[in-house]
DNA sequence: GCCAACGTTGGC
DNA sequence: GCCAACGTTGGC
């Protein structure tokens, strides 16, 4: 199992638009960079990942799930891109910001923290315990 | 709204 | 294959 961050603004594809989507999920489309994509390809079913809102907020608001591995992006004709599709599990009891992921030592390694830019990210398995922790959720 | 960091494109 | 120009992301 490998644990991933994805990113999104809240006006364009929120948490809640998300949530409503059920166990059905929603394909996280219009992934246009090459590492994004490659970590999409590296998912598999049942991987889990951190939703977190970019730009409003600023903060990992819940964890997701895949529920479908990467297949084409149905908003391009262009065969470079594909994506996975991602569905809600559970909301973090307590909203960890980006302002506080960058003063916490055990976090400091994190991608969201090094690299603002890129929008599908590896977490690490220490990462993930951790921030999970912090949420008030299981691992 | 600004701008730094980063990616991509295309001319040579 | 280099690199200048340009575009985008996302924090501030």
């Amino acid at each position: 199992m490998n644990y991933w961050l994805f990113k999104s603004e809240p006006d364009t594809w929120s948490w809640d638009q998300q949530v409503a989507k059920g166990e059905v999920g929603e394909e996280w489309n219009g992934v246009r960079n090459y590492q994004a994509r490659n970590n999409m390809r590296a998912m598999k079913i049942g991987d889990r990942g951190f939703f977190y809102h970019s730009n409003i907020g600023k903060e990992m608001v819940g964890i997701v799930e895949v529920c479908r591995e990467s297949s084409p992006d149905s908003t391009t004709d262009d065969p470079r891109w594909d994506c996975v599709w991602i569905k809600a599990v559970e909301p973090l009891k307590r909203r960890i910001t980006l302002e506080e992921a960058k003063i916490i030592p055990e976090l400091e390694k994190m991608v969201l923290v090094n690299n603002t830019r890129l929008s599908v990210q590896p977490v690490s398995p220490e990462e993930w315990a951790f921030i999970c922790a912090l949420g008030g959720v299981d691992p």
